[in-house]
DNA sequence: GCGAAATATGCAAATTCATGCATGTACTTG
DNA sequence: CAAGTACATGCATGAATTTGCATATTTCGC
């Protein structure tokens, strides 16, 4: 019988409400991504990325952790995850079902590095 | 596996960031509105409601029906309508059992007015 | 400590959005 | 057809968003 709190609610979903943060949550939410790793998935400059990143993280939807030169973020809002669970549909986006993310060639992160390094060849050095 | 189509799905969602609009949204998927109900329950002048309905009423999720003088606006997409109910929760905002609309005391449409007669003593004509 | 890599921050121009208000239009009733 | 009611539309202005870019900061390998 409460009414909902409109104010608070249009605010956080307006997170979702932009094209490049829609895409960064579908990333963020199957599993921890460095900024390299959007930088990548996007196809943006990182300072454009950085930006939206921030602006997720000053809403406090977001964690992140350091790992030697890459931070990682990852989705720490319940209530945003199942909103994106609704609009996205079912997580799949580059993750597996260990919830580690997809290496991508354009990213040099550690864990896109040695997972290509294992699985196809190398090519990336190459380029 | 196919990448959703962000730009459309951020578009979508943007209809929902806005605290009026998510206002009038949650009233209209519980039942068909009249302008002047969504007046009375917004508190916003008329022109300023119209508005708001007319960008809902282009992104194409809400249909209207004439009934005389007044105009009923309903929501008419399925895929907003789900997501609003994960937004919101289920509805609960005035509706009943049967999809009527609860009558208002600052509005004066026939279904208000007459709702009104046969409920409460008609303090509105009063006022 | 130095240079390089990864990320953050600040700023500015362009665009879009929000909102108030005056006025226009459509239907109804007498 | 005249007047009233419900709603729509146009416009103006200020605020917020978007996006690009230059530059700062942090950490790592040497």
């Amino acid at each position: 019988m409460d009414k909902p709190d409109y104010s608070r609610l249009a605010k956080q979903v307006k997170l979702m409400a932009h094209p490049e943060r829609l895409h960064i949550l579908d990333a963020l939410r199957a599993a921890p991504q460095c900024v390299c790793h959007l930088e990548a998935l996007l196809k943006r400059p990182q300072p454009y990325v950085s930006q939206q990143v921030r602006i997720l993280s000053r809403a406090g939807v977001l964690e992140s952790e350091r790992h030697g030169n890459n931070i990682y973020y990852h989705l720490s809002d319940p209530e945003l995850l199942a909103w994106l669970d609704v609009v996205l549909g079912p997580v799949a986006e580059g993750a597996d079902a260990l919830g580690r993310h997809q290496p991508i060639e354009e990213c040099s992160c550690p864990t896109c590095a040695t997972a290509a390094s294992q699985a196809v060849a190398p090519v990336i050095l190459a380029a």
